[in-house]
DNA sequence: TGCTTGATCTGGTCTGACCAGATTGGTAGG
DNA sequence: CCTACCAATCTGGTCAGACCAGATCAAGCA
């Protein structure tokens, strides 16, 4: 459900930004041709050029014809969606990211959470509860933890019921999922994380928005700080990437 | 400066949209074959799979292998960047979506601005110093007003040491730039504006959190009413889309 | 009626070709 | 020795056509 791109275009793509970070290319600078490119991945230049288009689209490369391939911005400073490609590729950024995208999420998700406390319809607060449902069913059935955060989530602030911020929101969630896989692999976080989230709908159902506010915060710090802490001991191999 | 897609590869996209709309498709049904899109629009297939991988990417289509290509979601439900491209290809949007737009934008940027007046160094302040003068400038010379106030509230978000942020806000900026376009014709509306930039860059100047907040709530909502007025009495013929 | 089978369609990928500018290297002229 | 000009080369943009392997579906056989 999540990988938005076919096989070997995604491949493509995953290649070419490899490729940038490998050789620490920057704002500016000129990828080998397309000709070139399509060689040394091993691809047609066609497929080579599908990946560029989706790259291009992204804003992370510019095709000037006759011309070449030039990095429009470093690769951590793409679109969301570029990073939201970037993340489900398996390539890390650096913690200055993390910690912005967990403020960004906090600030987005407080104020959608104010608006559902006041817009929730009856409607809405079924299909929480329904999400709820399907969340702890996950946790017994040890199915897609991650998948399953990112809906819940995503359905609280649909509540709220502005489709932009849901918008807004999604590549952010989508963004953490990596790190939220090797999050939920805790039980003692899996069955905290469905408190939380009980606490989320009772507060919403109350249309209390100070608790609610007071939620998101504490819930979004606590998972940061706590995929911080599991980056820091389990991985220091998946935890570096370039910092210019 | 703004368009990020290759003249053939940007038309295709255009005019595949173009295709969903007139043929009010909907989330899940099925476009033509490749071939027939090719046939249709009169580009070599290769170029209709450019663009569809930019669909791809951008979550509107969905390839599925020797089956079709589907609509993931309805043209008017994709992600961010892909309502920015949708509006820099003219294509308008039901009010419910300006309504979003305008409400999400003064929920981030009013948390931007806030983390603006915390973290803003010097270095920054002269930064807007700068944008305020070529802002200024602009109107002077008549140039380019919806660049220049994009680049000015894109300046001021920046302030506030998150790139994540600044992220997010682009395409909710990028997104009005059409009708701000219109919205900059009027030389009142200019300086008023331009009155209401220098306010803001005071406020954080003087770390005023409180005044910072109140002023964008105001220039914002301000600023989403009359485009508002100017949509309703100009441009009938510009203002509808399907609302399913 | 029900099941099998093969023609057809689809996306995925590759090869090779041509075009028109941009670039560049070398050569002829000063 | 240096300058100026021209042609070979390189680049992205686009097109045409081909093959593959599943998916689909209708026709035909049991």
């Amino acid at each position: 459900m999540t990988p938005p791109l076919n096989s070997e275009t995604s491949h493509t793509v995953r290649k070419t930004l490899e490729f940038v970070q490998h050789h620490r290319l920057a704002k500016g600078d000129r990828l080998p041709s397309e000709r070139e490119l399509s060689e040394r991945f091993g691809v047609a230049r066609s497929s080579v050029r599908e990946a560029l288009a989706v790259l291009d689209a992204m804003r992370i490369t510019e095709r000037r014809p006759k011309s070449g391939i030039y990095l429009r911005n470093a690769v951590e400073d793409g679109g969301l969606e570029a990073l939201v490609l970037q993340a489900d590729l398996g390539l890390t950024f650096d913690p200055q990211v993390t910690r912005d995208v967990t403020e960004a999420r906090i600030i987005c998700e407080e104020q959608a959470l104010r608006l559902a406390c006041q817009r929730r319809t009856d409607a809405d607060l079924s299909k929480l509860h329904q999400t709820l449902h399907a969340y702890a069913s996950t946790i017994q059935a040890g199915g897609d933890m991650a998948e399953a955060d990112v809906q819940f989530h995503l359905a609280l602030v649909a509540a709220g019921q502005n489709r932009i911020l849901v918008r807004t929101l999604t590549p952010l969630m989508l963004m953490s999922r990596r790190w939220r896989e090797r999050y939920f692999e805790s039980e003692a976080i899996r069955h905290r994380s469905l408190a939380d989230h009980r606490d989320f709908v009772a507060a919403i159902e109350a249309r209390d928005e100070a608790a609610a506010a007071t939620l998101v915060r504490r819930h979004v710090e606590t998972a940061a700080a706590d995929v911080r802490a599991l980056a820091e001991q389990g991985g220091a191999a998946a935890s570096q990437t370039n910092t210019t």
